[in-house]
DNA sequence: CGCTATTTTGACCACGTTCAACCGCTGTGG
DNA sequence: CCACAGCGGTTGAACGTGGTCAAAATAGCG
């Protein structure tokens, strides 16, 4: 597993590093960071690490999207966040426990990169800066978290399907054609996982969807045709 | 508001800094953190900061107990922790910066110290070794919302409440006459908004539970009988 | 002691889960 | 080439958890 297989000479100018939590290091620390990693190829469906696995490092996803989801004693999942190119893996729990929080899969294949634990933590003591990045991502993602707590708490099915809609826009949609298509390819159960519901009822909504004409789906993708009156249903209960 | 009108001289010394993330911290930086923070008493139901306000710096109990709650549109509220002497508030939101993610009130009188927000920083500049402890801090909550988010989408609201008093019992349990008195009086409606449901089933599982005689009530304290059959519970979908 | 806030109980109902059957598509082996 | 298995998606019917609303009981407080 020779590090940065393909153009290794400019590596370090991948997403994953100038735009991410590596940002404004040094060209020597990139230089000794893009030494010191390895890159793979995943494809869907591939997991990443498990729940509960010992982490070993961070991954750094350079294409393709990953999930990150928590399984329950009965085999439930709940999916708590999507990745994509320039996002990190497992940065967060380095610095509580032992072991990975959540389990990662890819639901698009990936490649990404891995830095051993040892030399992310030297790179960090080096560059007390990367600290400070850390901390802000950790936060937003506690933030987003505490949000989702609340989502789920007290809003029905319903609004969440709506707001994980909007919140796919924002990360993958795409104007075209009058609509904003998302891509990304999620299957029905990834739906219900993302919202904590179950296949059945996400099928429901995308139906009643559909025949609102909020949205429309061909074959596995979904595209928004009014985002602003899906936006409407958020304020109200509904 | 002088610094610490209490024993001022030996205030460092306060659980709130040698215990938290200050723990490790050299003695002219304690002085230097003495002299900057000042102190104040807040009574029950009294709001340290809303949600929404502006971070103007980080807040270190010294006694009491305070919750950190959300509120929904419709003003549901969703009670994310109880912190008390040792604890920290504001740390997280400020590196993400912006305004506080949730609103602290107090819910048993408390004394708390206040640090504005750039001595802390430059604090925080002078002694890298403070991030590894705040980012240890983060990842756990993080952790811990996340373990919550999975709790809400998919536990009937009884396992919640059975977890809820486990986890009370974990911070505010103490042995006393073959039970463990819970150290702590939340009223219905905020052992409700503790587990993100309404004060009358709050109510009901209550009712239960001493009918099953898993605890008692004894006017607003209530102590767990049988911790192991509770925790019996929690395995099964019950 | 009266008034307000909190707690408790009851009846009802809706949302969303569960379980079951069925469809359509794709890939595989006879 | 078709048959069939398998998987993802779809739909229907029934049920139950937990939310809502209303009202009564109790506790707390000036």
């Amino acid at each position: 597993m020779k590090s940065c297989n393909v153009a290794s000479q400019n590596c370090h100018l991948c997403q994953s590093l100038d735009k991410g939590i590596f940002e404004g290091l040094s060209k020597k620390d990139l230089d000794v960071l893009d030494s010191s990693k390895t890159s793979n190829r995943y494809k869907r469906k591939q997991i990443i690490f498990y729940e509960e696995n010992p982490i070993l490092g961070v991954f750094f996803i350079r294409s393709g999207k990953v999930k990150l989801y928590k399984t329950s004693r009965d085999g439930k999942r709940q999916i708590l966040k999507i990745v994509q190119a320039g996002d990190s893996l497992g940065h967060s729990s380095l610095f509580s426990n032992r072991s990975h929080a959540a389990t990662a899969e890819v639901i698009e294949d990936a490649d990404i990169c891995f830095l051993d634990k040892n030399k992310f933590l030297s790179i960090l003591h080096a560059n007390p800066s990367i600290s400070l990045k850390i901390l802000e991502k950790l936060s937003k993602d506690l933030n987003q978290a505490e949000e989702q707590i609340l989502d789920i708490a007290y809003k029905s099915v319903r609004v969440r399907f709506v707001e994980l809609l909007l919140t796919l826009k924002q990360s993958f949609g795409v104007y075209e054609d009058g609509v904003y298509k998302l891509e990304i390819s999620l299957s029905r159960e990834e739906l219900a996982e993302a919202i904590g519901t179950t296949e059945e009822t996400a099928v429901r909504l995308i139906s009643e969807f559909k025949s609102n004409d909020w949205i429309e789906v061909h074959k596995k993708s979904i595209s928004l045709k009014k985002p602003e009156e899906l936006l409407q249903l958020t304020e109200f209960g509904y």
